[in-house]
Parts: structure tokens; C-alpha cells; sequence
RNA sequence: GCCCGGGUGGUGGAAUGGUAUACACGAUGGACUUAAAAUCCAUUGAUCGAAAGGUCAUGCGGGUUCGACUCCCGCCUCGGGCACCA
């Protein structure tokens, strides 16, 4: 008998689809078309990976399958042929790169014609040809044309020992991947590509597209945009600092901006004015109320000028206010004195008694605001509001706990501000040294860095705070507007920052519904209990050797008063407790006489609850270092973090301590208060616009000259192609510049405007260039010769059934996650592009590919990536000559899920070679019977509807892996037949010619091998796709599940379609049911026709 | 840290609310053979039992349901992507 022998078989059919063309197409308006795209390879020197076998031959099934459906498919290969590896392997051997890759897409071309794909070989396209780079340079031409290309000097990865330019994947965790050498910054010229511009259209035009979930979201994810608002903050200078040490005594009135003391003085001022700020009267906290809030005017409280602390002054027009208690004639007198003085400093100065204030407030403020109005601002002292400062924000809601600012060390306000910088050495040499790091080094620093800009301060816009200003590496300079306002509360990073060096924290969003709380242990639990609380852990609290247990208790706002209730009536004398909520954090303090008082945190009266807190805590436990500051960030930090995701949290809700704010929505708040501070709405992406210049040899020249006169020319369209000049060095030159440069007969020419001298642009376009639009050259591309042709492009990228918003493009384009977020994404904007400047038919929309789907990786043995240095890289060609052509394409996608990275098995291999030998010794033998006798065997036929049905499914939806094991399983019932029946088995000759149907977009030539041992006529990919019956599918008989209480106690053959009742008495007569049934009454009956019955006791 | 996937026998995996472990590999035993390979047959989640049969198993802990690998909540863990994007 003959045997499978894959070698043979698979060299004939081979053949036969090459010299028939089987697979060449034409358009054909007559004829449904269907284009289906894989990723072009990258022709390397190692050959073609198992990877690429798997992704191209579950895209050939597709495509095979659709063919026998009638469709026109257009199924094409090519080769991205520009990169490195082919560059460096010229360089080390001083061969051509054309040469390096002749060979090597010689070899893929064998290899991929060896594993039977069905390629439209007479399309073959080479992004390295210069026909077809002639386009690709065209395109670039467009788009400098319509002014989406423009130099720039940006950073660029610099290798000090190849003294070469690098791409961003060609550095390897911060080091050369070919030298090794610690990778630099240089700030290089290069052509940038607007793509930016599309960010929007990139997003939007998702939704009309059929992707992968995952694809879209990593899309969208990549090109980040964040709606929010770009808000000003005014800076404000000459905050009196304390004078450096050495200036010594003296006056400081000369120096502008520094209306101050001799240090020893001011210190002791200071000191005071603190104290003074903290106990305010109850005038002066009344004034003080409406005055801070003033929107026009900034005032200060207790501030130093000259040898004298003022009430309330506004600097910038110089307004000074001061509040009296009882008038004395001596203090008449001194304060007389004061007022000289002051007006000496250009000073106004205006006095009110504290009942004047308590009882008529408006009048005050009317008189104030009046005055003000006649006064000038104030000029080159620095006293006066200076500047501002624009931060992008998405959380503008939040603005009103912004506690400081903070700009990117590149930032503009740091130059312009420098003489206003009182340490002006510090911030400088800050920003040296984060200009020196590495985008490596600033990633691996764990704690954020950063400096106070001491001098200069930013008044928070909500509501007048001065606020400090700081610079951080962790602001980027190229994001949003270089700044942003820092809110400690609601952002982790701010919340560090401001830890570390110990900011104000205020929190202004309340969180849900959760109320938190740690208890002092004088309530039981069980007493917690009756209100239906869980103490959720007790803790042990260390205080100087004393042991304090604790409780943290957890529960819904709903029980607050219950538990405030409880609190106050259990808590011992000198004790207080706090409680984090959405109602805000509430203290209650129960002091020696028994006298409980409340207060709820705010941002006005936490330095008060501090001091409260700290004195208490030092009541019980005398010798306890702790000192708070904040009391937020004490409460952030206590006991493990307990409150921290209550109290520090990003997530919306409704707002606190936001004045007039409070109380509304996060959403709704946003919109106010961006409109209350006068802001504008903003959108920024992470999308960034794409660097197109590369300082290499093997890439597409950049088609622009130089002209001193006329400035950057586009080379004129009939000189297409810039050919790559032949050259006897690839190295690249010392300066940075590509090895094209060196070149001058190359390097200068006539300039295209004005015919004068002129020089080349020398740097080459990035290896994504060639790969944006080689699908639309597959749809015009004839043996090498490339011919824009719209009318071509019109057939095969239309709009088919399948889009969903009637858009056209690529029908199926299936390619690897890796390339979601470079070639997907570039080649999508470049086709929107090309639609938008008319260079493709509007009939076709916007977007180059209709439905975009990913394939898994293949692994080596063990789970790893294969790679040379580990050994473990399979070659396609050892398996083909080992297993044969089919037995690698029904291995690779029996495997596992398509889209599941899967470990190679060599082992496994041998199941799929023993499946295929499995099917051609049967049909051999078939074969051979002169009458198939046809007598009928119903299961079998409706396993074969069965297989059809699941078979066709699964191919549509890239199930391959259970494709296959369906026709395993139709296998093994023919061979059974074949054994149970080996003189007549009762199969059919349709059986046979359904299986190898089925068979043949998995394992082409064996089945056209066996279609022509079974004499059935023509090939067998050129056959129908075989249809099931609908009414055959459903099988005749079926198991019946008996379950009792969910549990299986029997399994009954029954006919299918059973009724409710007619189930039931079936299962009333099983013996097993009986048994379990004995003495039992039944509640219910559940019934799932053909599948299952459950009977509950 | 954030986003996206996974976690099921010795292994790759199947089952998206209804028989958990299809299909395949491997392993063990057997047939054929001088022998080996190939092929064919049988067994193969664990456990108790002589058997009939029972019990337990889909990363862990809860929940919903007559019934959960599948749905919901909380965690652990592996892989991939992004990474101070305000």
C-alpha cells in the first residue's frame, strides 16, 4: 500500500498552484472581492521564524476558505526591507545592502512558497526598490507640501562609540544594542511629522472600524487624550523672606523689594507675626474672612514692613490696614509715629476700630475697595502681582486644594523670573542636574526631587492663597503647559511630594460612603456590635513602653450618629476621636471637665485642630516626641494608612473647604470653577508628533534640498526617486550626521527653485515609512512595476459587508500587538492623509483597514522566547523536511488559541504528522473499493453536518485550534466505521469528498492529493465550500442529564425533543433516580430540553 | 502604580450558565515482531471501596443560582503593554 509521503506530494501540488496562477487575481467588478492582509516580513538573515508560519497560515485558511466561497481574494506578500540588522551585516562585510537582501528575501520566498501559502505572487512588493520608495518619497512630499513635516531640534539617543543616532528601540535599558555604550542626549535637527494634528481623527474613527477590543483600547490608551483646562495662576513677588545669613544688620528699605528689618529683628517679627496669625481677634478673623477672598486685590495678614508688623496690607497698591482696639493716648501717639514711616515707604494708611468691623462689616469693605480705587499699582518695588503662569489641569474641580505649584525645570518662569530668585544658585544648579539625567535615571529614581523657588510666589486663583512655587523633574516640560497646580490630596504624586518636603495638604473631595475610624479601646466590640458596626482589626499601639490597644472600625455614613453617640457618651476624660468620611473628618475632644467639643477639619481651622490634637496627645502621654504639622498628613499616615484612601484619593465626588463650591459634584464643579476663575477648556494628548529623520544609510533618502536662499526645497516630482547613492562606507561620520552626508557628489545640487547651489537633506526616513501604504501598492503592484492606479485601489479597498459603518479598506488585516501602536497607528494617519489631499478615492473612507485582528506568539520549548543566543529557535525548513509542509500548518494552529502565546512542543508535532497519515491511509483504502456502498448511517452524517457547521464557524472566528479537533473527531468516527465495517463501511463518497473540502485550507496538498486519488474532478480548492443542513445537524438521539440538587445521578439515552412531561416519567423509571428519590418529596423540576433535568428535594 | 490578558490533569489545551477535563502529547499495560520502530487495542484528575458506587477537585476566599471553570465582590499569582501625561 502506498504511504504519506508529505516531500512528494507537497513539491507536485506546489507546482501545480505556481504554474496554473491559481492564486493571482485580477479585479473584477463582476465579482465580490475580499482582501486580506497579513504583515509584510522584515527579510533578516535568520530566515523565516515559526511565528510568521503560524499568523500566514491562519490568514491562508481565511483566505482559502473564502475563495471557495466565491469571493475575489486578494491575498499579497512583500518585503519591509529597509532596517539595521541589514545595514550593520554591510557594514561589518562591506556588502551592498541590495545584495544582503536579495539573498535574504530569496530565501523567505522559498520558504513561504515551501509551506504551500496561497500568495498572489505576481504582487510581490519591496519597499527597498526604487520604483517603489519613489512613492514612498511622494508621499513624504505631501505631506511637506501641505505642512505637516517641519525640522525641529529635539533630543535624540546618541551612542558615543558608534557616534550614531539611535532610534528608541535600538536602546537597550539605557545602553547601545550594539556597542553597549551608555546612551546620550543630543540635541539633533529633525524632520517631524504633524501627526499630532490627527490625534483626534485617530480616536474618533475607532468606532466605524472593526479592531480587536484590546487593539482599540491600546490605540486610544497610546494617543491619550485628557480633556481638561488650562488655568492661570498669577505670581506674585517680593515676599519678604528672611534676609540671607551674612547681610548683617542694617536697613534693607534700599534693596527693591525687601522693605524689611535687619535679620535679628525680622526673625523676632516673624516670630511674633506667627503667633499673631494663629489668635487672630474676632475682627481681625472677620476681616481677614473677606479680605482673602477679595478676587481683585491680594492682602497679606501680619505682615513685616520696615521694624513693624501691619495688620493687613496689600503690596501691590501699597494699602495698608490696621485694626484698633481701645484707643489709649499713648499708643495714639506711637502709632502717629508708625504711619510717618510707613508713608515714608509710600505707604496709604487706613485705620478701623473692632467695633466698626464687627458691626459694619460692608461699610469697611466699601472704604477699602473705594480707597483702593484712587491708588496706582505699585511699580519696580516687587510687591505687586508680576506675572502668571498657565497649568493644564483635568481636575479642575479640585483647585481649591492646590497647596503649591510646581514647573518643569525647562520652564520659562524660572528664566524671566531670576532676579526675583533669592536662591537663584540652588534652583540653578537643580536644573543642571536634571538636565544631565538620563530619561532612564529620572524613570529609576524612586523619590521625587525637586526645589523651592524662593522669592517668587503663585496666588491660587479659587481663593487668593499665596501658594509656594517649586521646580520638579516629575513635571514634564513637554506636556500641557510645563506646570500644574499640585493638590496634594487627590493626586499620589503631589501627595508625595508634598510629604517629602512637608506642604499643606487639604482635602477637598469627600469619598463615598465609607466611614472610617481608629477608637480608643473603652468600647467593647459587642458594644459596636449593637449598632451593627464590625470592629475590622484591633492594633497595639507603642506610646513609650505603654501598650494602647486600638480599634479600627469601618462602616456606611448611614450610622454615623449612632456612632457618634456612642463615642461621646464612652470616651474617657482627655481623650479625643477622630472620624474620616464623606461628611468631612470630624474630632471630637472630651477635655478635664468633661466638656465635649467638636470641630469639623477644614482648611481654615486645621492649624487649630493641630494644636488641639497635639495638646491632648500630650496630656496622655507626656514624653511622646510627636509633633504633627498637618494634620492631614498625620491622618494619612496613622497606623499603616488606615485613613489614606479616604482622605488622599483621586477618585471624584462631592466637594469640601471649597467655599461657595462645597457640596456640589466633582463634574459639575469642574465646569464652575474653571468659569469662575476665568479658565479655559483645554484637550491635551500623549501622542506625540513623530520624528521621521533617521541618520542611517539603509532607508529612504528624504527627497528635500537645502538652498541658502530659497530654504528647504521639495525635490520636483519628476526627479522621483532620490535614488540611494551608492557609497564604499556605510559607517556613519564622527559628527552625528548619516553616512549619506559624506557623499558631496550626491550631497549638492541645483536647487529646484532658483537653480542655485544646494545641498541634500542626508538624513533617511524611519523603517515605518515604506510599510504606511504598501497595502495600497498590493492593489496596483505587477511584477516589480508600480503604478498609482485609483482605479484598482477603488476595487479592492471598497467597501464590503462587513464594516460597520460602510466604511471600506483592507477587509481582514491581521498582524502582531506590537505593532498596534507604531505601524497601526502611522499607517492609519498616513492613509487618512492621502484620503484627505484626494491621492486615494473618497468611495473608500478614511480608514485603511476594516477589521484588525492579532495573532500570539510562538515560544520556544519551555516557554521562552526563542532567540540564537538561547538555542532553542525552531527552523520552519527542518520541520517541513521532517514532518512535511501540512503536518507544520495543522501543528501551528492546533496548538492553542490563535491569539495565545504558545510554548513550541516538538513532541506534539508528531500528533498532527500521525492525523494526516491517520487521513490519507483511510482515503487510500477508500480509494480502492470500487463501489462505496452507501448504505445509511445517520450518526455519522449528522457528525458531518455537525463538523461543517463548526468547522466554517471557527475558521470565521480564528478558532483553529478547535477547527482541527473537530476534523480529528470526524476522522476517528470514519476510522471506526472502518474497523467496525472494514468489507462495506457505510460511507459515502460525498462523506469523503465534504472531509477533504474541509481538510483543504489546513492541509492544501494533501487534500488535492487525495481529491485526485478519489478521480473527483478538478482541484479540490477550486470546489464550493461545503454547506450543512440545518435539520441534520440536530442529533436524533441524545444523553440526558439527571441531576439531583444540581448534582448528575444518571444519564438517560433519550430522543431528542422531549417534552417536560415525557422527560419526567422517562426518569421516573430509572432505577438510580429511585433510589435517591426514596421517601423524598420532590419541590421543583428543572428542565433544559436535550440537555438536562434537575429534580430538587 | 495604571491598563489589557491568563491561571483547568504529568503537558498543550476544550467547555462562556446545564455531563468539567473534548482533541492531542506523554506515560503504563497489551497485540503484532527474532528485535526495534511504526501501527493497533486498553488504561490514564485525586481519593475511599472487592465491586456497585461515593466524596473531593477548574489559583484563593466569599456571594448570586435549582445548577458556576463560566456571572458578581474581595484577594493571590504569572505574562504583556504603558509608565511621574497632571
Amino acid at each position: 500500500m502506498k504511504k504519506y509521503n508529505p516531500q512528494k506530494i507537497e513539491k507536485k501540488w506546489q507546482k501545480v498552484f505556481e504554474t496554473k496562477k491559481l492564486f493571482n487575481v485580477k479585479s473584477n467588478a463582476k465579482k465580490k472581492k475580499e482582501y486580506i492582509l497579513v504583515e509584510f516580513p522584515y527579510p533578516s538573515g535568520d530566515g523565516l521564524h515559526v511565528g510568521h508560519c503560524r499568523s500566514y497560515t491562519g490568514l491562508d485558511i481565511i483566505s482559502r476558505k473564502k475563495r471557495m466561497q466565491g469571493k475575489n481574494v486578494l491575498f499579497p506578500i512583500g518585503w519591509d526591507a529597509f532596517g539595521l540588522p541589514t545595514e550593520n551585516y554591510a557594514i561589518k562585510h562591506g556588502i551592498h545592502p541590495t545584495v544582503a537582501t536579495k539573498k535574504n528575501t530569496d530565501t523567505f520566498r522559498r520558504q513561504l512558497k515551501s509551506l504551500g501559502f496561497s500568495f498572489d505572487w505576481s504582487r510581490e512588493v519591496n519597499t527597498t526598490d526604487p520604483e517603489y520608495y519613489k512613492w514612498t518619497q511622494w508621499i513624504f512630499l505631501q505631506l511637506f507640501k501641505n505642512g505637516l513635516a517641519y525640522k525641529d531640534k529635539i533630543a535624540i539617543n546618541w551612542c558615543p562609540s558608534c557616534k550614531i543616532g539611535l532610534a528608541n528601540e535600538e536602546v537597550v535599558s539605557g545602553k547601545c544594542e550594539r556597542c553597549g555604550a551608555t546612551v546620550e542626549k543630543k540635541e539633533k535637527e529633525q524632520w517631524m511629522i504633524k501627526i499630532t494634528k490627527y490625534a483626534d481623527r485617530l480616536i474618533k474613527d475607532l468606532d466605524n472600524v472593526n479592531y480587536l477590543e484590546k487593539i482599540k483600547i491600546q490605540q486610544r490608551d497610546w494617543i491619550g487624550r485628557s480633556d481638561g483646562a488650562e488655568l492661570e495662576f498669577k505670581i506674585s513677588c517680593g515676599l519678604p523672606p528672611a534676609p540671607p545669613k551674612g547681610r548683617g544688620d542694617g536697613l534693607w528699605g534700599d534693596v527693591p523689594g525687601y522693605l524689611t528689618t535687619d535679620a535679628k529683628t525680622w526673625r523676632l517679627l516673624q516670630e511674633e507675626a506667627v503667633k499673631m496669625r494663629k489668635n487672630p481677634t474676632k475682627a481681625e478673623k472677620k476681616l481677614w474672612e473677606k479680605l482673602r477672598t477679595n478676587r481683585d486685590y491680594h492682602f497679606r495678614r501680619q505682615q513685616i514692613i520696615d521694624k513693624f508688623i501691619v495688620d493687613f496690607v496689600c503690596l501691590s497698591k501699597k494699602l495698608v490696614i490696621e485694626v484698633d482696639g481701645d484707643i489709649h493716648d499713648s499708643k495714639k501717639e506711637r502709632d502717629q509715629e508708625r504711619t510717618k514711616i510707613l508713608e515714608n515707604f509710600g505707604f496709604k494708611i487706613l485705620r478701623f476700630r473692632n467695633e466698626e468691623i464687627l458691626n459694619n462689616t460692608d461699610y469697611v469693605i466699601k472704604k477699602i475697595v473705594s480707597t483702593l480705587e484712587t491708588l496706582p499699582f505699585g511699580k519696580g518695588e516687587g510687591w505687586a502681582v508680576e506675572d502668571s503662569v498657565k497649568v493644564f489641569t483635568t481636575r479642575a474641580d479640585t483647585l481649591f486644594g492646590c497647596t503649591f505649584l510646581v514647573v518643569a525645570p525647562e520652564h520659562d518662569l524660572i528664566k524671566k523670573m531670576k532676579d526675583k530668585i533669592i536662591n537663584w544658585q540652588e534652583v540653578k544648579q537643580y536644573i543642571e542636574e536634571s538636565r544631565n539625567k538620563s530619561d532612564l535615571q529620572r524613570q529609576d529614581q524612586k523619590e521625587k526631587t525637586g526645589i523651592e523657588v524662593k522669592g517668587i510666589k503663585a496666588i491660587n486663583p479659587a481663593n487668593k492663597r499665596e501658594i509656594p512655587i517649586f521646580v520638579a523633574d516629575y513635571v514634564m516640560a513637554n506636556y500641557g503647559t510645563g506646570a500644574i497646580m499640585a493638590v496634594p490630596a487627590h493626586d499620589e504624586r503631589d501627595f508625595e511630594f508634598a510629604k517629602k518636603y512637608n506642604l499643606e495638604i487639604i482635602r477637598v473631595i469627600a469619598n463615598k460612603e465609607k466611614v472610617r475610624s481608629i477608637v480608643w479601646r473603652d468600647i467593647s466590640k459587642e458594644e459596636f456590635a449593637k449598632i451593627g458596626i464590625d470592629v475590622i482589626e484591633e492594633v497595639e499601639i507603642n506610646h513609650n513602653g505603654k501598650k494602647v490597644v486600638m480599634s479600627k472600625v469601618e462602616f456606611l455614613e448611614n450610622k454615623i450618629e449612632e456612632f457618634e453617640k456612642l463615642i461621646r457618651e464612652k470616651m474617657p476624660i482627655g481623650v479625643w476621636n477622630e472620624y474620616v468620611g464623606p461628611s468631612g473628618i470630624i474630632f471630637n475632644f472630651k477635655d478635664k471637665d468633661e466638656k465635649i467639643s467638636r470641630h469639623i477639619l477644614s482648611s481654615e481651622n486645621w492649624e487649630e485642630i493641630d494644636k488641639l490634637c497635639y495638646e491632648f496627645f500630650h496630656e496622655k502621654l507626656v514624653d511622646n516626641n510627636w509633633k504633627p504639622k498637618n494634620v492631614w498628613k498625620w491622618l494619612a499616615e496613622a497606623e499603616n494608612s488606615f485613613y489614606k484612601d479616604i482622605i488622599i484619593h483621586s477618585e471624584y465626588g462631592i466637594l469640601e473647604n471649597s467655599e461657595n463650591f462645597s457640596g456640589m459634584i466633582s463634574q459639575e464643579a469642574r465646569d464652575k470653577i474653571i468659569e469662575f476663575v476665568g479658565g479655559k477648556k483645554s484637550v491635551n494628548y500623549k501622542l506625540r508628533d513623530w520624528v521621521f529623520s533617521r541618520q542611517h544609510y539603509w532607508g529612504e533618502p528624504i527627497p528635500l534640498v537645502f538652498c541658502e536662499k530659497c530654504g528647504w526645497q521639495a525635490v520636483l516630482e519628476k526627479d522621483l526617486p532620490v535614488e540611494l547613492p551608492k557609497v564604499k562606507n556605510y559607517q556613519p561620520t564622527d559628527n552625528g550626521e548619516s553616512p549619506l552626508s559624506a557623499i558631496t557628489k550626491w550631497v549638492n545640487v541645483a536647487c529646484p527653485e532658483c537653480g542655485g547651489a544646494a545641498r541634500r537633506e542626508t538624513d533617511t526616513m524611519p523603517n515605518w515609512a515604506g510599510s504606511n501604504w504598501y497595502f495600497l501598492a498590493y492593489t496596483f503592484a505587477k511584477n516589480g512595476k508600480y503604478n498609482w492606479n485609483n482605479k484598482d485601489i477603488e476595487y479592492w479597498m471598497a467597501p464590503a459587508l462587513r464594516s460597520p459603518k460602510g466604511g471600506g479598506g483592507v477587509d481582514w488585516y491581521n498582524g502582531g500587538m506590537e505593532h498596534t501602536t507604531l505601524h497601526l497607528l502611522y499607517s492609519r494617519f498616513i492613509f487618512k492623509f492621502l484620503w484627505d489631499i484626494g491621492a486615494v478615492p473618497k468611495s473608500i473612507g478614511s480608514e485603511p483597514y476594516m477589521k484588525r485582528t492579532s495573532h500570539g506568539m510562538v515560544l520556544g520549548e519551555g516557554g521562552i522566547k526563542m532567540s540564537k543566543s538561547k538555542g532553542n529557535v525552531i527552523n520552519p525548513d527542518t520541520v517541513v523536511k521532517d514532518f512535511g509542509a501540512d503536518t507544520l500548518r495543522i501543528y501551528e494552529m492546533f496548538m492553542g488559541p490563535f491569539d495565545q502565546a504558545i510554548p513550541w512542543d516538538t513532541k506534539g508535532v508528531i500528533g498532527s504528522r500521525r492525523f494526516l497519515e491517520r487521513i490519507y491511509n483511510l482515503v487510500i483504502k477508500l480509494s480502492s473499493y470500487q463501489v462505496i456502498k452507501s448504505e445509511k448511517n445517520d450518526e455519522l452524517e449528522s457528525l458531518i453536518q455537525r463538523t461543517i457547521k463548526k468547522v466554517s464557524e471557527d475558521i470565521e472566528e480564528m478558532r483553529f485550534n478547535t477547527a482541527v479537533s473537530a476534523l480529528m473527531i470526524l476522522v476517528n468516527a470514519f476510522s471506526e466505521e472502518m474497523q467496525k465495517n472494514p468489507a462495506s463501511p457505510r460511507l459515502r463518497r460525498a462523506s469523503i469528498r465534504d472531509l477533504l473540502l474541509l481538510l483543504s485550507p489546513f492541509a492544501p496538498h494533501l487534500a488535492e492529493e487525495l481529491w485526485q486519488e478519489m478521480k473527483f474532478k478538478g482541484l479540490a480548492c477550486q470546489q464550493s465550500w461545503p454547506k450543512f443542513d440545518e435539520k441534520l445537524v440536530v442529533e436524533e438521539k441524545v444523553l440526558l442529564i439527571v441531576q439531583i440538587n444540581g448534582k448528575v445521578r444518571d444519564k438517560i439515552e433519550a430522543k431528542s425533543g422531549l417534552s417536560q412531561k415525557e422527560a419526567e416519567e422517562l426518569v421516573s423509571n430509572s432505577e438510580k433516580i429511585k433510589t435517591w428519590l426514596e421517601g423524598k418529596a420532590v419541590r421543583k423540576v428543572i428542565y433544559v430540553p436535550n440537555k438536562v433535568i434537575n429534580i430538587v428535594i
